[in-house]
DNA sequence: GCGTGTGAAATGCTTCACAGCG
DNA sequence: CGCTGTGAAGCATTTCACACGC
């Protein structure tokens, strides 16, 4: 009935599979399709299936059409979900390209920065504001989740007026512990950590040159 | 001795912390302080502590240089370790940026992109080339590690030349998995997948407005 | 007292392995 | 047969709880 955290990553990665359409068009695919693709073991890719109630048939595999429906009954908002972006330096516009390229259920419906410069101007085809502008166009719109991408120092201060605008959720992109009450969701993708451990990972690997410079 | 993934990137958390000075000079910290600021069981941080073997004392808790020390005995390549970044958009921008002001020990030394008009430009201190200089440059300077930002049609490619190269490990901001061989390591940041993920969590928090539109 | 260090318990997640079915 | 569905086993990670030392 409830599908862990663990979980909900990889029906996403799934979701995404399909819809890329990886096995060109197949109208089923078996566990073991989906697992060598993306290197998931075939029994955790039915145990995810399984907890989220989809059934697939030992004949003809799992039905695509079928599988993307029902994870997207699972992780989808019906009607798609919007965000607001807050912080429109290199990383936000990334991030406004990249949603505005790729992804039909998720949409960013307004970004705002503090600089003068960019409020009005219109960024991947999403309407750049003033800060001020956000408690008014979060009640106008009824946006509940947020991504926060502006500088380290900021970040907190970002945070507090979000949520006292009514923000649920936000993806935080800032390398900040945000405080936030315990109701509200936060996600943070952290570049800094994932660099670090790629170096620390990349070094167990490698016992060989731990030589002295004497 | 071996430290698990997750206490790795815990490990940055902690570092982070001491090293921005959230507890301003102060020469020793608790478990509890450390806790606190970051939402992690004070059990958590010390057995982390204990697993790098980092001892404290019950009187005056952790010794704060000393710990920082050891993480990075733990983390750190000695002397640091030079990144390439392949891909020069908006988000290697970002991440130029991220890198220049905030890394001490984390370079990147190079950057590259098939646009002719990024070659040559120095972007956040960091001179960019054209990808038929990875080779040279690789092997010139024998940095290990890269970070992928390209879109995600030319991912696959680009890892391949990367592997091709010599390169041991990998960052990679793109929504696709990559196939290297195993010696490889690939840290992969997954930004649609943090969203999807935010919208799901969220909407399970509120169990509220199921309602039928009739 | 307080807080650390740490076995032991608890929890969570993944894999095994096999029954059952088309 | 080959594949799904799934208890049960096996690991991994976290938390509990308490001895010990300042």
């Amino acid at each position: 009935m409830d599908a862990s955290e663990k979980t909900i990553e990889r029906l996403c990665l799934y979701r995404r599979l399909l819809v890329k359409g990886a096995f060109s068009g197949a109208k089923n695919v078996f566990s073991h399709d989906i697992s060598k693709e993306l290197g998931i073991s075939a029994a955790q890719v039915r145990r995810d299936l399984m907890t989220i109630g989809f059934a697939g048939s030992s004949k003809t595999g799992y039905d695509v059409d079928g599988l993307v429906a029902k994870i997207g009954a699972v992780l989808d908002t019906p009607g798609g979900e919007p965000f607001v972006l807050f912080g429109v330096g290199d990383l936000g516009r990334a991030i406004l390209h990249f949603f505005s390229a790729h992804q039909p259920k998720l949409r960013i419906t307004a970004a705002f920065d503090i600089d003068p410069e960019k409020a009005n101007r219109v960024l991947h085809g999403c309407r750049c504001h003033l800060p001020e502008a956000l408690e008014e166009t979060l009640r106008a719109t009824g946006v509940r989740l947020a991504i926060v991408a502006v500088p380290a120092e900021a970040a907190q201060a970002v945070a507090d007026r979000l949520v006292a605008a009514g923000i649920r959720g936000i993806v935080n992109f800032t390398p900040v512990v945000l405080r936030v009450p315990p109701e509200i969701m936060v996600e943070t993708v952290d570049i800094a950590v994932a660099m670090e451990k790629i170096v620390c990972m990349t070094r167990l690997r490698e016992p060989i040159q731990e030589e002295v410079a004497s």
